[in-house]
RNA sequence: GUGUCCAUAGCUCAGCUGGAUAGAGCAACGGCCUUCUAAGCCGUGGGUCGGGGGUUCGAAUCCCUUUGGGCACACCA
């Protein structure tokens, strides 16, 4: 489906047109003086000076071709020569109409797919996940079902870091503790067990240990630089062992992102490239772009208009071993190969700006990706305590994600059980459901790149710009329908009809700009601005709701009509959360 | 030092490629439930958009400058 304001531009458009004027200069926007009109175009001041006349003179002239509009009820000049304009509630009720029908709500597929690679989430093995690996979780979830909801073919990538040091550091602290285990027998010749040995709390120890550990002591420093370099060059005890690592805390991973509604389509690690660097760096040397200096293996990738250093890209440390850089590059190489992507996003924490813009410009250089493969790095704030730093437990320490989340539960159960009247059951679910909802919006209702302030309390409230007030609302709509069902009411043949009230019009001209709030937020990868359209239709419902009696319309084509819109509010709303990686209970 | 991002109401944040009187929420205060979830709705007070210049008919938005912060600047990720 067009979009609204598309519709609206074009009429005017087409006004300017046929008075004699520039057709560009008809473009309409949503009006920023509610009090006077819907929408405005500002395109006879702009026009002014091109035409040397008076703005309200062009102004008047396009009013008068708009006479006849079907899409408009009120179209006025207004000194120094503002468009106002009303558009009509049949116009109106004619788009909701469509948006009921269409697939998407009338959002347009795109005219050539894209295949869409996102890599976020980036935890570490062995490591718990902490407060930083939220954002990205979230963010990153968020844009990739954007991307597919918009229509593109999208694939999530965990992308662990599961290869480097801390990885020797594991096999050397479990040593210490086990050092019997067959594992590290070299003369070992048989199968390696299949259960663990050791669990994941003992896992989450080993790890913290052993890298304090080896600040200190650079024997086993030396040590787990010994065991990562063994490991990386398939040394069988150490290989098998690694997998148990892995696998033991992927599964950990899971459970976590699991209750976020995080889910990856890809758990790729930098362990997967390995094979592939040889490949790589050859290919880098032998098309004369990576050279050494000072040891390493780097590339230029300094260009024409810089205003800002920019360090060469290093592919391989000065001891010949891969670093960041290299698994990045070679992962590009590895997707490039196994699917064609047309983009790539990343999300990692702001801090990484210009250790991406190398990497990005080293792959188009040495031509790893295509001359039109997007590379779109988006970086995020950090999230911080009220005193405006980065969030931390009561003791100061690493807030891991898992308590982040179990504590944001916690405040959502008492809210439920303070005000209501519940099973114990159903309140706990309810407020699990509910966290998530809270959390996430939270997080992403800010601008991205931004830092914000994590505050349970704000988060977890029922008032104002928070996810339980969306899904309070969505429960609301589900509340009448399910009323009018019982009351054998039928959803078939149901259709909207023209407002007749100015907060039923509002609600419905709210509606109307989700397709072009979908795309947009597709385009600027912008999750917020799903956040705020949701959080303005939901505001748009309410009043609404509170003018409106619904189940109580003796008019029987008025109801139907009324419960048309209430399915498709329900409808959109649904859409924005899920978009958003969260849904709403049927209670609450 | 070089570069980059940020600064909007007491607090937390919006503000689309410049448009009319800068918006929400929280907090404060005042209204609205025998009727579809009052976890809601309506209203009141609160801002020289960090400062100063400039471009423009018109600037929170664009340019310059200045102050105060955050962050990054090859062998960490």
């Amino acid at each position: 489906m067009q979009k609204f304001l598309d519709i609206i531009s074009e009429e005017v458009k087409q006004a300017f047109e046929a008075a004699g004027y520039d057709k560009e200069l008809g473009k309409v926007t949503a009006s920023n003086r509610p009090d006077l009109c819907e929408f405005q175009c500002n395109g006879a001041m702009a026009g002014a000076k091109q035409y040397k006349c008076a703005p309200i003179a062009i102004a008047n002239a396009v009013v008068e071709k708009l006479a006849e509009s079907k899409v408009f009820s009120a179209v006025n000049a207004v000194m120094p020569g503002f468009l106002n304009m009303n558009v009509s509630e049949e116009f109106v009720a004619e788009y909701m109409r469509g948006m009921a029908e269409a697939d998407k709500f009338g959002l347009e597929k795109p005219k050539q797919p894209k295949k869409i690679i996102v890599d976020y989430g980036g935890p570490n093995v062995a490591k718990p996940l902490h407060v930083g690996h939220l954002r990205s979780a979230v963010i990153g979830e968020s844009i990739k079902r954007i991307c597919r909801y918009v229509g593109h073919d999208v694939l999530g990538d965990v992308h662990l870091g599961d290869w480097g040091l801390q990885m020797g550091l594991v096999i050397t602290g479990l040593q210490e503790r086990q050092p019997d285990l067959v594992y590290y027998d070299e003369n070992y010749e048989g199968e390696y067990p299949k259960e663990p040995p050791f669990t994941i709390a003992e896992l989450e120890e080993i790890y913290p240990a052993a890298s304090a550990k080896s600040k200190e002591d650079p024997i086993y420093k030396a040590k787990a630089m010994d065991a990562t370099f063994k490991l990386q060059n398939g040394v069988r005890g150490y290989r098998a062992l690694w997998r148990h690592i892995i696998n033991v805390s992927i599964a950990d991973m899971k459970q976590i992102y699991n209750t976020l509604n995080v889910e990856f389509d890809l758990w790729k690690g930098e362990s997967d490239v390995h094979d592939l660097i040889p490949e790589m760096v050859k290919l880098m040397k032998d098309g004369g772009y990576a050279y050494i200096s000072d040891g390493a293996l780097v590339v230029d990738v300094k260009e024409e208009n810089d205003t800002k250093e920019m360090p060469p890209c290093m592919i391989l440390k000065s001891d010949g071993a891969a670093l960041y850089n290299t698994t990045d590059l070679a992962t590009i190489m590895e997707r490039m190969n196994l699917y064609q992507p047309d983009e790539l996003i990343y999300l990692t924490d702001k801090r990484q700006e210009l250790y991406f813009e190398q990497v990005f410009r080293c792959a188009k250089k040495t031509k790893l990706v295509k001359e039109d493969t997007k590379l779109y790095w988006l970086g995020f704030g950090t999230v911080n305590g009220s005193n405006g730093k980065p969030y931390k437990t009561r003791d100061g320490g690493v807030m891991r994600l898992e308590n982040l989340i179990k504590e944001t539960k916690e405040e959502m159960y008492r809210k439920i059980v303070d005000n209501r009247e519940m099973d114990e059951t159903d309140a706990r679910e309810i407020a699990n459901t509910v966290a998530v909802s809270a959390l996430k919006y939270g997080d992403l209702s800010n601008q991205a790149s931004k830092d914000y302030i994590f505050d349970v309390d704000r988060f977890t409230s029922f008032e104002g710009d928070t996810g339980p007030y969306i899904l309070y609302t969505i429960v609301r709509i589900k509340s009448i329908l399910n009323k009018y069902k019982d009351q054998g009411g039928s959803m078939e043949g149901l259709s909207i009809e023209a407002p007749g009230n100015a907060s039923t019009k509002e609600l419905m001209m709210q509606l109307a700009g989700f397709n072009a709030m979908m795309q947009s937020a597709y385009e600027e990868i912008a999750p917020h601005k799903v956040c705020a359209f949701i959080y303005d239709l939901a505001n748009a419902f309410n009043h609404f709701y509170h003018e409106t009696k619904i189940l109580g319309e003796k008019d029987e084509a008025k109801k139907a009509s009324l419960i048309a819109l209430l399915t498709l509010t329900k409808g959109v709303l649904e859409a924005a959360i899920d978009v958003l990686g969260f849904s709403a209970p049927d209670k609450m």
